[in-house]
DNA sequence: GTAATCACG
DNA sequence: GACGTACGTGATTACG
């Protein structure tokens, strides 16, 4: 049979629907012999066996294809900029399938298409248009709603996995309407799925007795006015346009040009043999036999998994147990030539991921230059390629010769720059922030990626740290070479473009190595171990956001800065003089032990308190209580180390950090560097300059905006206390944030029993404090401390609180029973916080209970500020404004002056939004916002 | 390399 | 009843 006419019938499959359900309904399934995800394959190909096998009878389609979606952006984007926008990204142990189910069709004989800029839905519709006009029946296979406008006249669905058929009867169950009024009820009730708008307050129901009563969308729209309910009418008069334009973004389009003909699309019966090949190469054992069985033919030798027959039969796969085993340098590879680099990337296609790793001159990503970038397809088979590496010697002056046997940088770029940009292909990196930022200096966007620092993050947080030595011993059973044996240390340190090509390749492909081998191992326990969704909302997608901020960097005046150094030092000079006149002799003042000395000893000052060191402590608390008392010493001492610290730490040593080429400070954030998901910020710091001073604050004057720009900063109102007030469920807490009371105060007024208006400040200062010392994990002896109390008075405001908060309490032991049972705590959003030492005894206990109870408060607010910045970049797409910093519970921008009303309203927008939906707190979040040509007037 | 100190949320 | 603590970070300096 080849023309398609009268008596026949077409099977339109829709692909792309099919491998989503797939994938999210079977287990993460991997192959054996290498741990690449085919889950959603194998549910594809048994979905299609399936369908083959059930089509032999007197109903047998004559016409079959399978459809997918193709390219991420359609002519819907151009109607609508937020289309579909709300997606999240492809979970990354999807992506590399992608392909698979598309090798898999043609594995099957059956038409396989897809078209550049169109959905699937679109070629549906263009087929079953074109197959009802020529006379023949249409079934089409997916179970997706916006499919459903095509049924009747000969047109019907077909839920594969229900097993149900839908014709327009089922279609008018569902929508209330008859298949030819679908689009309207669609337009009107929106879809949260796609991000359609439709008219709000809206949903099927209504929308389909609007629909019945004025027959049409035109007419309803036309005659809204009639409409009886006051704030349906408006809605509809007010949304006319929004509700127009949702109707264009749900309507298929059924004249999609540049597809293969309808008469092209007739049943073949499969080849045997490149079936049982394709689903060999799979490993899918009893598919493979049973459609052996099915077929007539010899199913091809599979042999037990996990035998060593097993990885011999599967070509050059790994050894059995290679993931721990098997390190070996011989078997690494170095590339000079555009041959063997091709053969790599042929690999790499067939595997549909990569291992990589960059080499290079330094550690700063802003002035490192590439050396060398590793890859690796399967463990054991990793490879090196040379690109910027020197001849040891070089002459007096330093100057090196390039080293021989290299690629020129720019053609083994080239070669790899579509590899590395393939949406089908995903790189692998342990830590790769790093590698992005390098390669996108050489004009190299890195995406998708994988990150085995994060996997395990996500894992075990709170464990031990995530570097890949830690990892590689841990769960390896490996040490990798030491850097420091490559590039040496201390002053005979060399940079890794000096080291020899034979020496680097050892090192740099056994890092991809081991970094491909993890991936291998943490792919799968992500799920396992319920930390998926954080790994894939919560961390992987961080990742090209923090690059781009960190890219971006934020300008410093060097002169201010240098001024306030000049200033500084003066003052320090001065009171030095003076401490050392009080102390009648010259001293460092900056030494803590010598301090300790002139205080306690030849001064002889009472409260000398020597610690386990056997040094006196000299800490702020202490020389505090000291000045209180009338000494001037230790006063004069606290104001030289405040001002000691603004210089070395800031004034002086930020100006260090003001990158030569762009000017600005470029920060580096350590994703998973703090326990509970909050960022670290490092090289330099720029998560504690200063705020609190009014001195400190003048540094913050540095932090300036470029010429026409304001700097623009938004922060979280009271995020910790908000969350505590949601995660403990207490209602006065929650009652008092909806109502948008000074929540202290608020404390302050259920405690005392004072009322609001003309409260002593001193009794909200209190109730501040405890409110603080909650989300810390209260005790008496810290609350004394912090407000400088005797310690029974904290106890007694400790147990008054608990008396009027007991949610609080009950909160404080559930949270720690739960860690004691579980060795863990969770935020809102499931990340996982490890507590190894809470069933410590002694004072270790203490610390872990308070570190409990502590991080799921912090982890949520972590996470919550990590799902905005995530949103942000769509958010402020087209927008002359860019985000740069992230202090925490603050992001900070640089805008185009005419733009920061907007940026405002549309990140605050995010921010406040940020917990849904995967969260509905019973609290606002709400976000305070400011601008100005610095950093300080922004706040 | 570690301890003490102090900057931030 | 004693232990000895507020939670989470990073940079700098002194000192062994």
């Amino acid at each position: 049979m080849s023309g398609f006419g009268k008596g026949c019938h077409l099977h339109l499959i829709d692909g792309s629907a099919f491998i989503f359900r797939a994938f999210h309904a079977l287990p993460p399934l991997t192959r054996k012999s290498d741990g690449l995800p085919i889950g959603a394959v194998s549910g594809f190909c048994n979905m299609i066996f399936k369908m083959v096998e059930d089509n032999r009878g007197p109903d047998a389609p004559t016409h079959v294809a399978v459809i997918f979606d193709k390219g991420s952006h359609t002519f819907r984007n151009d109607l609508y900029d937020k289309y579909k926008a709300n997606r999240d990204e492809m979970p990354e142990d999807l992506r590399p399938q992608i392909p698979l189910t598309r090798e898999a069709t043609r594995a099957f004989n059956i038409a396989c298409i897809e078209l550049e800029g169109f959905e699937a839905d679109d070629i549906i519709a263009t087929y079953a248009r074109e197959a009802r006009e020529r006379g023949g029946r249409v079934t089409i296979i997916s179970s997706d709603k916006d499919l459903m406008q095509l049924v009747g006249g000969g047109v019907e669905m077909f839920d594969a996995m229900k097993n149900t058929r839908l014709g327009p009867e089922e279609v008018e169950a569902k929508f209330g309407v008859p298949p030819d009024r679908v689009i309207d009820v669609q337009a009107l009730a929106g879809d949260s799925v796609d991000n359609i708008p439709g008219a709000p307050g809206i949903g099927i129901k209504t929308a389909a007795q609007l629909i019945n009563e004025y027959g049409d969308l035109d007419t309803l729209l036309a005659r809204a006015e009639e409409i009886r309910q006051p704030k349906r009418r408006q809605t509809l008069i007010e949304f006319a346009d929004q509700i127009r334009l949702s109707r264009q973004l749900v309507t298929l389009d059924d004249s999609v040009e540049g597809l293969e003909p309808l008469d092209d699309l007739d049943v073949r019966e499969p080849d045997a043999e490149a079936l049982m090949a394709f689903l060999s190469q799979m490993e899918f054992r009893t598919l493979t036999r049973r459609i052996a069985e099915k077929m007539g033919v010899e199913a091809p030798e599979m042999p037990e998994p996990g035998s060593a027959a097993a990885a011999a039969a599967a070509g050059d796969a790994p050894e059995p147990a290679a993931l721990k085993a098997g390190f070996d340098a011989q078997g690494y590879q170095t590339v000079s030539d555009r041959a063997a680099l091709d053969a790599w990337i042929t690999l790499i296609r067939e595997r549909g991921h990569v291992a990589v790793d960059t080499e290079t001159t330094s550690l700063d990503e802003m002035r490192a230059e590439l050396v060398g970038i590793s890859l690796a397809v399967e463990p054991g088979s990793a490879c090196y390629i040379p690109l910027g590496h020197v001849t040891g010697e070089g002459d007096l002056l330093g100057a090196a010769e390039r080293a021989p046997g290299q690629m020129a940088m720019d053609e083994a770029l080239s070669m790899l720059k579509p590899v590395l940009e393939d949406d089908a292909i995903l790189k692998i990196g342990q830590n790769m922030k790093y590698d992005m930022k390098i390669l996108a200096r050489v004009g190299i966007d890195v995406a998708p990626i994988a990150d085995t620092m994060l996997m395990s993050y996500a894992l075990h947080a709170g464990l031990h740290g995530h570097g890949m030595d830690t990892l590689a011993e841990r769960y390896l059973n490996h040490t990798p070479i030491p850097i420091k044996s490559i590039l040496g240390s201390g002053k005979a340190q060399v940079t890794f473009d000096r080291v020899p090509i034979a020496e680097a390749t050892a090192y740099a492909a056994e890092d991809a190595d081991i970094t491909l081998r993890l991936w291998m191992l943490f792919a799968p326990k992500l799920g396992a171990e319920h930390v998926a969704t954080v790994y894939e909302t919560l961390e992987r997608p961080l990742v090209p956001v923090l690059a781009r901020m960190e890219m971006a960097g934020v300008k410093v005046d060097r002169d201010h800065l240098s001024r306030m150094s000049n200033a500084f030092a003066q003052k320090m000079a001065q009171l030095e003089d003076e401490i050392q006149s009080l102390a009648g002799r010259k001293f460092n003042v900056g030494s803590p032990k010598q301090l300790g000395e002139i205080l306690f000893d030849e001064m002889s000052l009472a409260g000398g308190k020597k610690g386990k060191t056997g040094a006196y402590g000299t800490g702020a608390d202490v020389l505090e209580e000291l000045a209180a008392q009338g000494h001037d010493l230790p006063a004069r001492v606290l104001d030289w180390r405040q001002i000691s610290k603004l210089k070395s730490t800031y004034t002086d040593a930020l100006q260090g950090h003001i990158h030569p080429e762009t000017g600005r400070v470029h920060t580096s954030y350590v994703i998973s560097g703090a326990t509970t998901g909050r960022l670290a910020s490092t090289d330099p710091n720029l998560q504690n300059i200063p705020v609190r001073t009014e001195e400190g604050r003048r540094i913050r004057e540095a932090f300036v905006a470029e010429k026409g720009n304001v700097l623009v900063s938004l922060d979280y109102s009271q995020i910790e206390l908000r969350i505590l007030a949601h995660i403990a469920g207490i209602d006065s807490l929650k009652q008092a944030f909806q109502d948008g009371l000074d929540i202290h105060a608020m404390t302050a007024s259920e405690m005392f029993g004072v009322p609001i208006e003309g409260m002593d400040p001193m009794v909200r200062r209190q109730a501040k404090a405890i409110n603080f010392g909650v989300i810390y994990g209260i005790s008496a002896f810290g609350l004394a401390n912090n407000l400088r109390i005797p310690r029974d008075q904290a106890r007694d405001f400790i147990d008054r609180y608990f008396e009027r908060f007991p949610g609080i309490r009950e909160y404080m032991d559930e949270t720690v029973a739960f860690a004691k049972d579980t060795g863990h705590v969770l935020t809102l959003f499931g990340r996982r916080i490890h507590t190894p030492e809470i069933g410590a005894k002694g004072p270790r206990a203490g610390f872990a209970q308070r570190a409990a109870i502590n991080a799921p408060i912090q982890g949520t607010a972590a996470d919550i500020i990590r799902r905005a910045m995530i949103r942000v970049p769509r958010a402020i797409e087209g927008l002359p404004a860019r985000m740069l910093l992230q202090v925490h519970d603050e992001l900070l921008f640089e805008v185009e002056e005419g733009a920061a009303e907007e940026t405002i309203a549309r990140v605050r927008a995010v921010m406040e939004a940020a917990a849904e939906p995967a969260v509905r707190l019973d609290v606002p979040l709400t976000v305070d916002a400011g601008r100005g040509p610095n950093w300080a007037a922004a706040h």
